[in-house]
DNA sequence: TAATTCGCTAGACCGA
DNA sequence: TCGGTCTAGCGAA
């Protein structure tokens, strides 16, 4: 008797019982997490022969270790080899065990597709999305069949939990500190479970001790009614502590779909707790994954620090010695309760926010939310391409072993063009650039691994890139053809989006599916030339990028031609200057004039219009690249590569360059700046700046005996370790420059050991007020004398 | 323990 | 103590 069940695919997993590997889903139904198996499904790979009937006789004949057999052995056509034998196993381990050895028996060329985990090498293989709809037909809970039906809208029951526990003058320990409580938001409501006296807030509900804490949130937990458990770092902290924790009271933390506990799964260095069913969404780690792409611009992931760039909230952190000191003195249990609801409260908040965006992924690269709120930009650019290649069954390249990745590394590949800026101020700018650039020359190029040096003449004729590559345009190539269908998805998107109000509830859907296509388009030209990539291509990727710098600088050309100024370009774009007597639609007709001859989907695009422009000169004398302001016609600043926009700067620098910056491009007034620039450089010789205002952000990025070069940050970093603070590889510290000391490193302390007033002024002007401004300033006819002593006044004459 | 190259700048480091 | 070179970090695209 078959039913068919509908639901929302949530996860995709494997058992291993009396020999058999067996495939598990888990569906999100109306009632709960259904749990369905593929008994069909079985672990496989791939081997390239010499012979056919050889190699097959050989490994009929080969056990390769204790009862480990080849449950059967097929012969595959394959669009990119011949000669290719697949390989089934029962289980998971038979195949481990064989793929170790079989590279070794004669006639066998090369293994592949060996190393895809079991659970992923199932989706790839079916035409599910998780986290989309899924109607699988199942007798029992086995699975017939399995179809993918799109849900649009899709909403998800998310949760968030977090907790504090006992941490005695040092770093909590699972194995002997408390969990004091633990707070467990949804959408409707937060609350915080605790023990012992003194509390009053309604939020609290109070029980027996730390055992009985644990119990409730795990009833809170589990049951299958959450698609999604967001934690703050419950990868390395949260979960793994609660099961100690748990176990030490002989409970479990069940809370996966079919009850089990979490499982820790080594990803390097880190840890992460993976949930079946119900997903683990780790906002600290999506938060890491996103910033990787800009999504969001974080300095510091501490979640005050987050909360307070996203939402410009400033949210109480009380440090550990004050939580064991409220708690020990159950004075104010209250307020640790309600910070204790915070955490979980806006982890649930970021979490929401950016599941849109994580759900576009998980359904474009069919993988789960566990993995993509993980990965990185080469597995994502993987899953696709792999999928493309089962699609095509083009057999998939294996990894490159560490000679080939060696032989990679030795070689880079030339990048994009920058032209030198003509420094100085700019009336009248217009900045244009290539939409995609990258993408958009692979597609109508038809740029890939497989398509490059054909044997036709004509493809050489038509289509050679400047660097002497030639594609193939017979017949469309493995990477344009994802890219492709990616490019007129997000198109397609875009112009639906157009049409709505942005603060409509669609837009924002519509926005975040556009946003994924959109990294997922930018991710591949960096995969071509991934060291480590499967379908690594230094012809296809130094093509794109000779293309590239032939195209922005014949657009460059074209402009000049047309009576245009030229004033600077970076890899995809163009800032023209308007002379008098050209107005915005003779740019606009250029811009027209330009894509009418470029091939295929590369469009250039009119970025906009700016009333001034500013270009610096590096202490050389030559302009300076990647370092401009511009000013539109609203008044809106535009600040590019400024110290402004450097978190290694102190924010008196930033904010005071910030401010010439503005005062010279929107009310052309130097004199003006040169007044605020004096103010600032009093205030410091005065001791009147904040150390809040003094403090440079910089990130340490290896272990600290690990320095050839001890800069200030290393400096006061291992200071502040001989005082007993830890500082983990990759955190960000602030130091501020004190008087005490004679190098530069001397004088540096971490902030929070820094009395306000005790800063090296002198510093903070010579090595970050003036440096910063006096790029600016130089242009309008100023010294570094005239900003310190206030010297000659200058007569200038820039705006007329 | 996982996308690329181009570019700027600081402060330490090192030898004269 | 000077000036050149190297290490290190971060940003633009």
């Amino acid at each position: 008797m078959t039913k068919k069940v509908k639901g929302v695919l949530l996860d995709v997993d494997y058992v291993s019982r009396e020999g058999k590997s067996t495939i598990r889903l888990f569906l999100r139904e109306e009632k709960g997490i259904g749990i369905y198996k593929d008994v069909n499904f079985k672990p496989y790979f791939f081997v390239r022969v010499n012979h056919l009937e050889k190699a097959k006789k050989t490994l009929k004949e080969n056990v390769f270790g204790e009862d480990t057999k080849i449950a059967s052995i097929e012969r595959v056509e394959k669009a990119n080899f011949g000669n290719v034998l697949k390989l089934v196993f029962e289980n998971v381990q038979d195949l481990i065990i064989a793929r170790a050895n079989i590279t070794s028996l004669p006639d066998i060329i090369e293994k592949s597709e060996y190393d895809i985990p079991f659970a992923k090498r199932w989706l790839l293989d079916h035409e599910l999305e998780p986290m989309n709809g899924a109607i699988l037909e199942v007798e029992g809970e086995k699975v017939r069949k399995a179809e993918l039906f799109e849900i649009a809208e899709p909403k998800f029951a998310s949760a968030a939990f977090d907790l504090e526990t006992y941490s005695p003058g040092r770093f909590s320990d699972a194995k002997k500190d408390p969990i004091l409580m633990a707070s467990f938001a949804t959408p409707k409501k937060s609350i915080v479970l605790s023990y012992g006296k003194g509390f009053s807030s309604k939020k609290v509900e109070c029980v027996e001790n730390e055992k009985e804490t644990i119990k409730a949130l795990t009833e809170r937990m589990n049951g299958g009614k959450l698609d999604v458990v967001a934690t703050y770092n419950g990868d390395m902290f949260d979960f793994p502590y609660i099961k100690e924790r748990s176990a030490k009271f002989g409970l479990r933390f069940g809370v996966g779909a079919d009850g089990s506990e979490p499982k820790t799964r080594s990803k390097g260095r880190d840890n992460a707790e993976r949930l079946v069913g119900t997903q683990h969404l780790d906002v600290y780690q999506m938060l890491r994954f996103l910033s990787r792409f800009g999504v969001v611009n974080l300095i510091k992931f501490d979640l005050e620090s987050v909360v307070a760039r996203l939402y410009n909230v400033e949210k109480e952190k009380i440090k550990f010695d004050e939580i064991n000191r409220l708690w020990d003195e159950r004075k104010d249990v209250d307020r640790l309760a309600e910070y204790c609801a915070e955490d979980s409260e806006y982890t649930l908040k970021i979490a929401e926010q950016y599941l849109p965006l994580i759900v576009e992924l998980c359904r474009l690269v069919k993988q789960s939310l566990f993995e993509v709120g993980r990965a990185s930009a080469s597995m994502l650019v993987e899953y696709l391409i792999m999928d493309k290649c089962r699609k095509t069954n083009m057999l998939i390249s294996n990894k490159p072993d560490d000679a080939a990745i060696q032989q990679r590394l030795m070689h880079p590949v030339k990048g994009g063009y920058v032209k030198e800026p003509e420094s100085g101020l700019h009336e009248n700018l217009a900045v244009l650039d290539f939409s995609s650039l990258y993408p958009t020359i692979i597609i109508s190029h038809n740029v890939s691994p497989d398509t490059v040096g054909c044997e036709h003449k004509e493809c050489r004729e038509k289509n050679s890139a400047p660097n002497a590559q030639w594609f193939c345009l017979k017949e469309r190539g493995l990477i344009p053809k994802i890219l492709k269908s990616l490019f007129e998805k997000r198109m397609k998107i875009k112009k639906e989006a157009k049409a709505l109000d942005k603060k409509d509830k669609k837009f924002l859907l519509l926005n975040a599916r556009q946003h994924a296509l959109k990294i997922l388009l930018n991710s591949f030209y960096g995969y071509l030339l991934y060291s480590r990539s499967r379908f690594y291509s230094r012809e296809a990727g130094s093509a794109i990028t000779a293309w590239a710098r032939q195209y922005v600088q014949w657009v460059g050309k074209e402009a000049e031609k047309a009576g245009f100024g030229v004033v600077y370009g970076d890899t995809d774009s163009e800032f023209l200057s308007i002379p008098k007597g050209k107005n915005r639609q003779d740019v606009e007709k250029f811009v027209e004039k330009i894509n009418k001859q470029l091939p295929g989907v590369m469009n250039l695009e009119l970025e906009g219009f700016f009333k001034r422009g500013i270009f610096v000169t590096k202490e050389s004398g030559e302009g300076a690249k990647k370092k401009y302001a511009l000013i539109d016609y609203k008044g809106n600043l535009k600040i590019v590569g400024f110290e402004y926009v450097r978190r290694d700067w102190s924010t008196i620098a930033k904010e005071t360059q910030r401010e010439v910056i503005r005062l010279v491009l929107a009310e052309g007034d130097p004199e003006k700046a040169l007044k605020k620039i004096r103010k600032t450089i009093n205030a410091l010789r005065n001791g009147k700046v904040s150390n809040s205002e003094l403090v440079v952000f910089t990130q340490i990025k290896r272990k600290l005996d690990k320095y050839e070069a001890i800069g200030p940050h290393v400096a006061a970093a291992k200071k502040a370790v001989a005082k007993g603070r830890e500082i983990d590889v990759g955190s960000v510290i602030g130091y501020i420059i004190t008087k005490s000391g004679k190098s530069i490193s001397d004088k540096a302390q971490l902030q929070e050991y820094v009395k306000e007033g005790n800063y090296d002024a002198d510093y903070y002007i010579e090595h970050q007020v003036v440096p910063a401004v006096i790029k600016i300033m130089r242009e309008l006819g100023y010294s570094k004398e005239d900003l310190i002593q206030g010297g000659k006044q200058h007569k200038l004459a820039f705006f007329g």
